[in-house]
DNA sequence: TTTTCTGCAAATGCTTTGCATGGGA
DNA sequence: TCCCATGCAAAGCATTTGCAGAAAA
């Protein structure tokens, strides 16, 4: 994981070059993503902000998401069943392992992704640039949790 | 590409086992399914039969695609523009090669995949179920073409 | 005949947008 | 001061659902 302090001041940098202003709300929604902890859904993001700003809409999360991704800051999550979470920690694309049933997400270090990705190449003669590498199942917790 | 002559009547009989009635709207959209050539949309199949089928709603192609789905005869491809493909002729998890100039998608035969679900497996302690595993780059063709 | 399926329209659920006010720079 | 950003509500969009009539078995 890359320092989140260390992020957030990209972010920030990168905010400010292109001049956009770094009102509370803003900056606290660009914290959230430097951590990115768990990999936070808008909604997550929102609710995590109740207790500092009462009257934040989610427009706005969606907004800065949006903005800050646009900036190439934050790698958006896409999944089947429509949910979007985000990156801001890792804005580049790496591997996932869902839990599908609490929905946690961990970036693994696979050493055979690069072997994978030449592997692809070779058989195919594609120009690989980048990819989308999740994988699914249940976290070590769910599997001894009773339920 | 398994036969898609093969995959239809699967599916068909997998209908069948399950009690469900087989309409003229729901073998047609099997049929179509069973192809998946160019992994089709919703919105695809359902322009594809406004011959044969002029009053076809889009309800019904959703509905029958979910039902195909749920007896695990179709694979379900969410993209992070918020466009669901699907695969009724290789309706399980399978790495995907997209160019991503002329959108041609390949289906590679990848050594190292096994290898890869028993890393992620080893490091996180998940019980692996499922994966996605999509690379992004550029075709033969577009590599060498003019443009 | 019985039960499911279809087509239509209304209802979702998530995300985006319009507008007036508020607040950075 | 000058605009951009925010909050609210309304609008979009793709997908799902309720219902009455149509069709499969």
């Amino acid at each position: 994981m890359t320092d989140p302090q260390t992020r957030y001041t990209t972010i920030v940098n990168r905010l400010r070059e292109n001049d956009h202003k770094l009102t509370p709300q803003r900056l606290a929604i660009a914290k959230i993503l430097a951590h990115s902890e768990g990999h936070p859904s808008v909604e997550t993001i929102h609710q995590a902000l109740q207790g500092d700003f009462p009257t934040m809409s989610l427009a706005t999360v969606y907004r800065n998401v949006l903005l800050i991704k646009s900036l190439g800051e934050v790698l958006e999550l896409g999944f089947a069943d429509g949910s979007n979470r985000y990156d801001g920690n890792k804005p580049y694309p790496h591997p996932h392992v869902v839990c599908v049933k609490c929905k946690a997400i961990i970036d693994p270090d696979l050493e055979s992704l690069k072997d994978m990705t030449a592997e692809v190449s070779a058989e195919t003669g594609f120009k690989i640039l980048s990819h989308r590498v999740d994988f699914f199942g249940v976290c070590k917790a769910c599997q001894t949790s009773i339920k």
